[in-house]
RNA sequence: UGGGGCGUCGCCAAGCGGUAAGGCACGUGGCUCUGGACCACGCAUUCCAAGGUUCGAAUCCUUGCGCCCCAGCCA
């Protein structure tokens, strides 16, 4: 290897795999991303997504031909809740991620193989038709303490159980009436071994198989078969399988011999990714979908993937958060900080600059003649961002600024428009606030100012202006909706509880819909999906669902880092 | 009371017997026509605890403690 290499992380997983290439264990690097497509793909997946099919890439150079891929196979085991649409879902999320599969599979493309193997262990005594309803099996289990006992059909004959099995199939037993279990051991300390179920009864429509099957293997004897089957080097999990490992592992042995599989996967298990201020089970997200609490399984303020997409994030941003949390198994609970700072990383260096007025004040520029328009060169990049480019933006007598950009009685460090105080126009002009017009409430409804001519490109004479605040010229701007989004929960953690306790630490404020926003001119022109950074606001994107030319609505993606906000807040 | 895992800075996370990486967050300066970015500096005498082995322990041993997972015909 070489010296100079950039230093990759070398996690436990990747250690196995170096490790098994090292020792001739394998040649191959072949890994699985299994969604079961029951429902979106969230930034937890897209840390599974990232370790497979990064794995399948990292590895591609150093081993030959087709020796490293990674497969999308969807996990269709249960034909009650799993749907084409999904399916679709999360083909379009893996691509957005920026992965292409190395062939796309189906656990259903093994059902008739599955169900040959399971005959072969029913002939080797290894499995066995078991006819306990619902409640007796889980009462034969016994409890985590306490053995569980042997089904009293546990010794069935070898050809009423092949009879049975095949009768299961032919769709002559109702739901529930027989299960094919393994015949391991109702003792074991696992709980997952005592003799776990193989198949159970569905007369349902599955959708990819149709009405083809009426009995559906379970994931624990599914996933094992359909990784040998595809070669899978290395099964890779999140830590709750860790028990289910015994099962799999139990599933190979005792097919490999009959079903020459062409590898002998191992499984092994990291730790999923959690996030604070936010949800991320499968059950919350569709609780908060299916009660319209959220517009959809897209809307922004969610940690899916498809919100994500919406809300402006980028691939690359997901993915530089993925690799920055790592790979390990000890549970944890990453800070949305983390995820925050990899979008403003990204976009720094990827979004213009523009200027938007979200609450406007209006200011009036009384030396500045009434009909003159001043085009003045505004560069779509600071000093910093090695990019080119720039437009011209409109100065005038009257303009727009932020209302918080005011104050009427400001403490010393605001620097920024005050009675008497003055402040940089970004790209323009300083000018001091000679006089406040206010309503018969008291409220300030517009700002009189006078501007310094010299001031242009240069710094005034005698003076130091320490603000800089941005400002549209009011004859020029273009009107917007703007979405301010904001984390999905005010507590770190939502309430434990049952039920929908977590649903009241929604955050209220996670999203604010303002109107009436004033943009710069050249914004008039953004498309769908643009991305741009409102200077000292933020970054934001053109909604691709909701922006029509003359009616723009943006997305807040994420605010710019606040060190004025965060001061005022002590 | 069974079994499987995990415990290193506020949050992630390296470390694999030779004397605590890095990122985020935070703090302090600098710079700045974004209170952004950037730059500099600071931020675990200590690794869940207590014993032990060793010249030397976050790393090995012992005993505790804490947290997570397992009793779906879900995955």
């Amino acid at each position: 290897m070489s010296s100079t290499a950039p230093a990759k992380p070398v996690d436990f997983i990747r250690e196995i795999i170096n490790d098994d290439l090292e020792s001739g264990r394998h040649t191959k690097v072949v890994t699985r991303f299994p969604p079961e497509p029951n429902g979106f793909l969230h930034i937890g997946h897209a840390k599974s997504i990232c370790l497979n099919f990064g794995l399948a890439l990292e590895y591609r150079d150093r081993l030959p031909g087709s020796a490293t891929r990674c497969h999308l196979r969807f996990d269709d085991t249960d034909p009650t809740k799993e749907e084409t649409l999904y399916e679709e879902a999360i083909k379009e999320d893996v691509r957005w991620l920026g992965f292409e599969w190395d062939g796309l599979y189906h656990a259903s493309d093994y059902f008739e193989k599955m169900f040959e193997y399971a005959e072969h262990l029913i002939m080797s005594g290894k499995a066995y038709v078991c006819s306990l309803t619902d409640p007796e099996v889980k009462e034969y289990r016994g409890s985590l303490t306490t053995p569980g006992r042997n089904s009293p059909y546990r010794e069935r004959s070898v050809d009423e159980n092949v009879d049975l099995f095949r009768r299961m199939r032919k769709g002559e037993f109702k739901d529930g009436e027989h299960t094919l279990r393994a015949r391991i051991d109702m003792a074991s300390a696992n709980m997952k071994m005592r003799d776990p179920l193989l198949y159970r009864i569905r007369h349902a429509t599955h959708h990819m198989t149709g009405d083809a099957w009426c009995i559906y293997p379970m994931y624990d004897y599914a996933h094992p078969i359909s990784d040998a089957i595809e070669g899978i080097t290395h099964s890779i999990c999140t830590l709750e399988f860790e028990n289910n490992r015994e099962l799999y592992d139990w599933v190979i042995d005792n097919l490999m011999e009959y079903a020459k599989f062409p590898s002998r996967p191992r499984q092994y298990e990291f730790a999923r990714l959690s996030l604070n201020y936010t949800v991320m089970s499968k059950r919350r997200l569709l609780e908060l979908v299916e009660g319209k609490h959220v517009s959809g399984w897209d809307d922004p303020r969610l940690p899916t993937i498809a919100g994500m997409r919406r809300r402006g994030y980028t691939p690359e941003s997901i993915r530089a958060f993925c690799a920055s949390v790592g790979v390990a198994k000890a549970n944890s609970t990453v800070d949305m900080a983390q995820l925050e700072f990899c979008i403003r990383d990204d976009l720094n260096q990827k979004a213009p600059r523009v200027l938007a007025v979200l609450k406007p004040l209006k200011v009036v520029i009384e030396n500045f003649p009434e009909a003159d328009v001043e085009e003045l060169d505004a560069s779509y990049w600071p000093h910093d961002v090695p990019r080119e480019g720039s437009r011209k933006v409109p100065f005038c007598r009257e303009i727009y600024i932020e209302q918080d950009d005011f104050m009427l009685e400001p403490p010393k460090d605001f620097y920024r428009l005050a009675p008497g105080q003055e402040v940089r126009l970004r790209y323009a002009y300083t000018i001091t606030c000679t006089d406040v017009v206010k309503d018969s409430a008291g409220n300030v409804t517009e700002l009189r100012c006078r501007y310094d001519p010299e001031t242009l490109g240069r710094n005034p004479e005698g003076r130091k202006v320490k603000g800089t605040i941005h400002w549209v010229s009011a004859r020029h701007a273009v009107d917007a909706e703007i979405r301010l989004y904001d984390r999905l929960l005010s507590e770190e953690a939502p309430p434990t509880g049952k039920d929908s306790d977590f649903l009241e630490a929604i955050n209220p404020n996670a999203l604010t819909v303002v109107t009436g926003c004033k943009l710069e001119r050249s914004l008039g022109e953004a498309k769908p999906g643009e991305r741009f950074q409102f200077e000292r606001q933020g970054y934001f994107v053109v909604d691709v669902k909701d922006s029509k030319p003359g009616a723009l609505v943006f997305n807040r993606i994420v605010t710019m880092k606040d060190s004025w906000a965060r001061a005022q807040k002590k």
